[in-house]
RNA sequence: GGAGAGGUGGCAGAGUGGUUGAAUGCACCGCACUCGAAAUGCGGCAUGGGUGCAAGCCCAUCGGGGGUUCAAAUCCCUCCCUCUCCGCCA
């Protein structure tokens, strides 16, 4: 979400901002123009109304007091002067409430689609192929192999222990069975990533609800005001039993207003019908989390944290769902891709002073545990227009891998500034000033445990088809220092 | 799922229709005292929005939404959340 009065103030650098997400096309600078002036003409239109609408309330306030003087005075006569003004004044009050709340939900509704603007430093671009491999933050070299590498699932399925076709039948496409000693690698490897972050990274463990509200996908910026039916995640649904649960409610409401002496048909439109339905419509749903993103950040969510609470980092390790509407026809063969995976993510909670820095040890503590396991990696500052809709700067890592011959993405660290903040309103109170300031919140992967796995096997293959277990994950797999083919 | 009690500023906690944006305490900031600190004393201290060059003024906010009233932290409805008891359950 931005500031409204950055637009107001300076338009300028909100066009230049937004352009160069488009890759600062014409087009693209034209729609930023456009889009400036709609929510210029907005605001204004807002301010208008408020102004009119706080004035009349002012109004009503100052001759309510009034009232009440005159009440102790005993002047009847200014009394009942005075609540003849009041009534009228309530007669202008329904229409002016009533623009004031659409201009408002309007002018929410629009920012609240807006990405976040990027950092000058991040390259112009308006694609992949806009991305900028960074420098000094190559490591390792592929191996040569004395035989064409395979990829991960055709190892693991000669191994006996990845099965796609077991998943399809409970589950569909793009899910995956893991068995016996693989599953337990991967559990290793959550394990493992877990435990350098806490222990020698400084982030704590958290152990987050993945299922979670609209408000909290709102707040990471995963969903707009309204969802629409794009969004690539996964919900559960309550709808029949709300939907009877608000015909009972609207239906008491009604009853009572009623019972107060109000006609029917203004009982009805009085009675929350409006907000009855929506939640119905709402129900007692709850988003599947995509990332743990969205609980570690949403932790801070409608709070003034001190100053001494920060740098927070958090790390949690969780499933992560994803519907991957977006991605049809895409990684459909093997782990790549999946409705449903593993990942260890960390956030970070800053002063905005702080968060640049902060960017560049969370790239460097999703690196360490990469290092550690000995896998190639390279990584890439995401160009403007590849970048996630609530980031200001991304890097990307990309992990080697042998059987596809190509560097594919396992992690993605991201600075958003103040963009879910201001969503989640959270804030904290610097030492120096007392008014709060929104924190800016940081997250990143450290790492995709299911690609790690991924990494894992095609870079740690055998001639004979079995797999080595990296030294660093000897310590989590009981000993054993190959997985082999079960009997 | 049933019954009951609650939700007030950074925290604790008063306040049941009228000058209460909210007593008091803690925390925090400034000043005084002190070589310094503690203790003590005095003063300050909510957030968001509108308006104004500014000082300031105005509006909203006592979990969220709606209603009653000239006037709501206070009365009514509803949703959310917390706690206690019962039931069920990993």
């Amino acid at each position: 979400m931005h500031d409204i009065k950055w637009i107001r103030e300076q338009p300028a650098d909100f066009v230049a901002a937004l352009s160069r997400r488009g890759g600062d096309s014409e087009d693209a600078k034209m729609r930023a123009d456009l889009l400036v002036k709609k929510l210029q003409g907005l605001d204004e239109q807002r301010r208008a109304a408020v102004t009119s609408l706080e004035n009349l309330l002012s109004r009503r306030n100052a001759a309510s007091k009034e009232i009440g003087q005159a009440k102790a005075a005993k002047d009847d006569a200014r009394a009942q002067e005075l609540m003849a003004e009041v009534a009228k004044i309530k007669e202008q009050l329904p229409d002016l409430e009533h623009e004031v709340r659409t201009v408002e939900a309007m002018l929410d509704d629009a920012l609240s689609n807006i990405p976040n603007a990027p950092l000058s430093e991040v390259p112009l671009g308006d694609g992949e192929a806009g991305n900028v491999e960074r420098e000094d933050h190559r490591f390792g070299t592929p191996r040569t192999y004395g035989f064409t590498p395979r990829q991960h699932f055709e190892i693991g399925e000669a191994l006996g222990q990845m099965d796609f076709e077991k998943a399809a039948r409970m589950s569909g496409a793009r899910f995956v069975v893991n068995m016996g000693p693989l599953a337990r690698l991967e559990r290793a490897l959550g394990q493992f990533f877990l435990d350098t972050h806490t222990a020698e990274h400084g982030y704590m463990e958290v152990n987050p609800p993945i299922l979670v509200r609209d408000e909290a996908m709102y707040g990471t910026a995963q969903l707009p005001k309204f969802e629409n039916d794009q969004f690539p995640t996964f919900r559960t649904e309550d709808f029949d039993h709300a939907l009877a649960q608000a015909q009972e409610n609207v239906a008491e409401q009604v009853a009572a207003l009623i019972g107060q002496g109000i006609d029917p048909k203004s009982a009805l439109e009085k009675s929350n019908l409006a907000a009855q339905v929506r939640k119905a419509q709402i129900g007692n749903r709850l988003w599947l989390v995509p990332t743990a993103e969205v609980p570690l950040t949403n932790l801070v969510r409608e709070s003034i944290l001190s100053e001494e609470e920060l740098p927070l980092r958090l790390t949690a390790l969780t499933q992560c769902f994803r519907a991957e509407a977006g991605a049809a026809g895409r990684d459909t063969r093997g782990m790549i891709r999946q409705h449903q995976f593993t990942k260890v993510e960390m956030v970070s909670v800053t002063t905005p002073e702080a968060s640049s820095d902060e960017l560049e040890r969370m790239l460097s503590c999703a690196e360490a545990v990469l290092k550690k396991l000995d896998l190639p990696f390279r990584v890439m500052t995401l160009c403007t227009g590849d970048m996630g809709f609530g980031s200001r700067k991304t890097y990307d890592i990309e992990v080697w891998l042998p059987g596809q011959n190509a560097y594919r993405e396992i992690s993605s660290c991201s600075v958003c500034g103040d963009f879910q903040a201001r969503r989640m309103n959270a804030r904290y109170r610097p030492k120096a000033d007392k008014t709060p300031r929104f924190v800016h919140t940081l997250n990143g992967s450290g790492v995709a445990v299911g690609r790690a796995l991924v990494a894992v096997l095609e870079n740690y293959q055998q001639e004979n088809g079995t797999v080595a277990v990296p030294d660093a994950l000897a310590p989590y797999m009981g000993g054993l220092k190959v997985i082999e083919k079960l009997s």
